[in-house]
Parts: structure tokens; sequence; C-alpha cells
RNA sequence: CGGGCCGUAGCGCAGCUUGGUAGCGCGCCUGAAUGGGGUUCAGGAGGUCGCGGGUUCGAAUCCCGCCGGCCCGACCA
């Protein structure tokens, strides 16, 4: 390609409403522009960079023996009310009606029709099988934001694994481990994997592939020491014990007047520390469950943790088979506990479901909420004042917090989601009628795993952790060019010649190669080559030209070399076949 | 959905308080010089001032409504 004609609209500028830096690069790089909120266009460089990603991800997929599908974005609720996504999505799902007022929406995702098609697989001897597409999904987020990092409008690879039994499962989604750890190395790209909360997806078991960044917008606990890492929505530490004075015979009322949180209780006369605190919760859950079709019912429940606490939404849909949890209203909370926030507790509460943190299991001389505005009760000793539903995970671990697995103390950090893959099961299967019949003719529904990878996020991530002040350094293995010429005089013929002959021999060795011509001068051209990132740079000036020598710098770092005009397409191309992999 | 900010040329912005024929920088086009890190000079093109309504002799500017975008929060497979 020649830079004259390719289209790359460099801009100097930020734009003004981009934040996160891939955002900024992205743009001013000429690899994308922005159509409307969480929609992009992507444009020649930045396909360039999306293909490359996805003939990676082509390529390890093909080698683990998957077949690649093209599905349809259009689908018929129908779909959607089989499964009870239709119900459970929201508003998150783009709906539609077509011209005969028939209910259709935009897929968010696949299993329900890779499940459908599944079912003509009618024998255990046709399992298993591995079915991908890389293919656009729409989500109609709430909030969409920095830039290709969360959009409305994607393309993902997703694939899904169909198996006779949970081992068969296991395998596909060990395998879809280790490609996937291949693939992001192969961009460039280290992620953690980290256990997850399958969240509405369902399933049992659930690993996210997460990209250390400040653009990200999840939280990652992690060991140093181990390698234990999850998700904040799933991880758990250590608690260190605390000693519980003696407690009372039974629970003791006094006035707190003015007393709201527990940071007022702390400070208040006769108060109570934050860990000898009980933290009372009103929520509102869906009761349906993630099993049950149809629009969800509602519930309250009263979410209990230690007052220093900090409670993890996702741990409570998670922990309860809540899909949707919601603060109580303040009308909702008075209507159910006769009292205000401030003053809440569980401590002789009937007819309401009582969820409570494993962390205040067994203790005793604990200070909450009275259910009386302006009164707390002391010496509440939990099992014996406070009748629990169910204990549960509930507690968000903060850093610092010893590691479960080793005990060292776990970091925590804000990441990107690469990939996800979910050991699904039979949800999907069963719900479409995916039965096959067993070895010994009995119907079974197959074993079902799904694993997505978003390309534009990859591509975004990518941009997010290789870069400097000048601009994006993009691997050679996702480069939209490896090499740049920038001819220096190409007014002039012998530069401009010299040019022609480097491009021509890079070409026959097979590299990607972008030609500069324009009539523009270096500094244009080298800022230019710096902002889109391309790994090396050949320059072709009359400097070099006089000792018939052309400069050889490496984009990364700077590194810089002379090589003789005669011999520096292969010196060059030998540097990035070894880069390629 | 709650809170905040913002829509003026391809990009970045000023003008709005105090209404009077729409401006700056970059980019773009033409010409000249220049030629190893966004060079310089001269000339030029380009705008329904987000949309609709109102007030006014007159609205980018004041008022009302709507639409769109960004950030924080809520939410998010």
């Amino acid at each position: 390609m020649r830079w004259s004609n390719t289209f790359i609209p460099t801009l100097r500028d930020d734009p003004a409403d981009a934040e996160a830096v891939s955002h900024k690069l992205l743009v001013r790089a000429g690899l994308i522009r922005q159509l409307s909120a969480g929609i992009y266009s992507i444009l020649p460089l930045g396909w360039r960079v999306c293909r490359k990603i996805e003939t990676i991800v082509r390529d390890e997929m093909d080698k683990m023996g998957a077949q690649e599908f093209r599905l349809p974005a259009l689908h018929p609720a129908e779909l959607w009310q089989r499964s009870g996504r239709w119900d459970v999505m929201g508003d998150e799902l783009f709906r539609l009606k077509d011209r005969r007022g028939a209910e259709m929406c935009l897929g968010m995702t696949h299993e329900e029709v890779f499940a459908s098609i599944a079912s003509e697989v009618r024998s255990y001897r046709a399992l298993p099988q591995i079915w991908y597409q890389l293919q656009t999904k729409f989500r109609d987020e709430p909030r969409p934001k920095s830039g290709l990092l969360r959009v409305r409008e994607f393309v993902m690879k997703d694939s899904y694994s169909l198996d006779l039994d949970r081992a068969g499962l296991d395998h596909a989604f060990q395998l879809h481990f280790d490609a996937y750890r291949r693939i992001f190395e192969r961009c460039g790209l280290a992620p953690l994997a980290v256990e997850a909360s399958s969240g509405a997806m369902g399933g049992s078991e659930s690993i996210e592939f997460m990209v250390t960044s400040d653009a990200g917008e999840d939280w990652v606990a992690s060991c140093g020491a181990c390698g234990y890492a999850a998700n904040l929505e799933k991880a758990t530490s250590q608690l260190a014990e605390v000693a519980d004075a003696a407690g009372l015979a039974a629970p003791e009322e006094f006035a707190t007047p003015g007393v709201r949180t527990i940071e007022d209780l702390v400070r208040f006369e006769g108060g109570a520390a934050a860990e000898h605190q009980i933290k009372t919760l009103v929520y509102v859950l869906d009761a349906a469950g993630r099993e049950a079709p149809g629009p969800p019912s509602h519930q309250i429940a009263l979410v209990l943790l230690r007052g220093d606490h900090a409670l993890s939404e996702q741990k409570l849909r998670d922990g309860t088979g809540a899909v949707q949890a919601r603060p109580a209203q303040p009308e909702e909370i008075r209507a159910a506990l006769g009292a205000s926030a401030g003053s809440l507790g569980a401590v002789g509460v009937a007819g309401i479901r009582i969820v409570a943190d494993a962390a205040l299991e067994g203790r005793c001389g604990m200070t909450t909420g009275a259910n009386k505005d302006g009164f707390h009760l002391r010496g509440v000793d939990v099992a014996r004042d406070v009748r629990v539903d169910a204990w549960l995970d509930l507690r968000e671990v903060r850093a610092g917090e010893a590691c479960p697995a080793c005990g060292a103390a776990l970091g925590v950090a804000k990441s990107i989601e690469v990939g996800h893959i979910f050991k699904l099961g039979t949800r999907y299967t069963e719900a479409m009628g995916a039965l096959v019949q067993d070895e010994a003719g009995n119907s079974t529904p197959i074993v079902m795993g799904s694993y997505g990878i978003g390309i534009g996020r990859v591509m975004a991530s990518i941009a997010e952790t290789h870069h400097d002040a000048n601009g994006i350094i993009w691997p050679v293995t996702v480069a939209p060019f490896e090499v740049v010429i920038s001819v220096l005089n190409p007014g002039e013929v012998e530069p401009q010649e010299a040019g022609e002959r480097l491009y021509d021999a890079l070409r026959q060795q097979g590299i990607d190669v972008v030609l500069d011509l324009r009539d523009e001068r270096p500094g244009v051209k080298f800022k230019d080559a710096d902002l889109v990132g391309i790994p090396y740079r050949l320059v072709v000036g009359p400097r070099g030209l006089a000792e018939k020598k052309v400069e050889w710098k490496r984009r990364r770092d700077g590194l810089t070399r002379e090589l003789p005009l005669d011999r520096a397409a292969e010196t060059v191309a030998e540097a990035i076949f070894e880069e390629r992999r």
C-alpha cells in the first residue's frame, strides 16, 4: 500500500470526548470513528488490525478442531422466550418488530441459536463438537464508554462446545483455556485468568481473561505469591478472627439519636467498633431465579454483613439465584421493617428472607439497629437472636486481605475483560430440545460450554497497554503494517526509486509494508508513523543514500541501525519473521 | 434511571453575561520557498451556530421543549 492513497485520517489533537488512552489513540491514529454512543466505524487501518486478530483467533480455533459457522444477528423472539432470556435480559436486548408485528431481537449472544441447531445432533457418536463464529453482537448497554472498550455493537468470536457429559465439557473447556492463552499471547497481551461469576449466563464455572488496565471496569483480586486470581464478584479471602466480649442474656435496646451510619455508631458514646456491628441492608430480589420462564416476581430480603464489610451485589445474586437485585426504596424499607435506614436490624424479624455473610456466623456481643428510628440493640448473639435463612459469601474482598489459598496479601487491580469461558451445562440444550441418545439408548441433553472473545476490545486493550507519548506501539503480529518506508525527498528521482525498490523487495518477502511517498516534511511522516504505531520504519533519505544506506528504526524502543541498501529488505524481513511467531 | 458538563467548519476551541451581517488555531485547496521529528510565506475554499417553537425590528446569544454526546453513579453475559 501507499500511504498517499490509503485513508489514514490522523489527527493532531485528542478528540474532546475521549477519556481512555486507547480511545484517544485509536481515533487520533485514524483506526476508528464514532457514529453514535457505543457505535463505531472501523476504518481501513483499524480493520487491518481486526483482521489480524481474527486470523490469530481462527488459527487457534481451527487447531482445536472447531468449525466456523455464520449465524444470523436477527432472531425471532420465540427463540429467546424458549430459553427464558426474553424476559430476563431486560433493556439490554435490542428488540424490534417486523412488518407483520412479529417480535424479534438482535442477538447479544448465540447460545439459543447454536443450541437449536444442535438439536439435529441425535447420537452421542456425533459428539464432541466445537462450533464457532465471528459475528456482530448487539447489547443496549446502559452506558457505553471508553471508545471500543464498552460498546453496543461489536464483533465477538463466540464458540460453543457440545459434549455427552461433564468430562467432555471439562475437556473442551480446557482446550479453550489453552487456546485463549495462546491467542492473547500472540496478540501481545498477558491477561490474568481469573475465577468469575457466570451471571445471567448460568452454568457452573467460568473464567475471565483480564488485562490489567486503569481503563478497565472490573476489579480483580490476585495473589502475587501463589497465583490465585478472581474477579471481585467472586473473590474470597481469609479473615482474622474477631474476639467477642461475653454476651448479654438478651439484646439490650439503647437510644442513639442522630446515628445514621456505621461510622456514626463507631463514634457514638456507648456505640461499637465497626467489626462488632451488623450491617443490615434491604434488597429487592427477583425470586423467580434463572430457571423459571416468565416475568420475575419480586421479594424483599435482608442482607446482613459485618459493619466494616462491603456487599458484593453479584455475590448476592449468585448466592440467592436472583437475576436482579436492587437496594430497596425508603418507602419499601419502612413498609417492611417499620424504621428507616440507619436503625435497621434483623433481630426478631419474621416473614422476611434473611441472608447473612459467613463472617457473622457464631458472632455475639454485636450491635445493630432496633428497627425503631433512633434506637439500636447491643449484646446481640447472632445464632440466638437472628433467624438466618441462608449463610452466604456476600462480602467484597479488599486489597491487603489474606489470600484464601496461601495467606499472602491480595492485590486488587482494575482490568479489562477480553475473554470469558463458561461451563454452561444443559440449560440451553434442554430448553431447545438438543438431546442425544447415549450408548445405552437413553435420551440425554447435550452438555454445553460457551466461550467468547471481543475482537474490538482486544484491539483496544492492546492500544491501552502498548503505547508511549507518541502513539500506539503495535506488536508485529497485529500491526496494520509491519514496516513503513518513509521516503524523505519524494520529489527527487533517486530516493523515490530507492523507496520503490525496497518496497517491492519487502513485498516479495511477504512483508506487510506501506510506502510513504507523500510530499510532506520528514517530521510529519515520522509523527504519523509513530502515532499509527508501525513496528518498523525504514528511512530513505539523502543522508543515508549518499552511502548507499537506509536507516532502520524500531518503534518499540527507538533502536536504530544503518543498513546497506541492497541488504535492507532481507535483514528487515528476517527480524519480522522472527517476531511473527 | 439519578447527578454534572457539553453541542458553533473535518479536528480543537472563542464568541453567548450585555441580542445588531460568525471568528481563531490546526487540517484542506492553489502557488512559492524549504526538506532527518507536526517548516514558512502569500492567496483561497469550507458553517442549516444540534432540532423545533417562542420573545424581538433583529437570536449563535434570551425563554420553552426536544434530540444528541461525554463524565460520575446505578446497571452490565
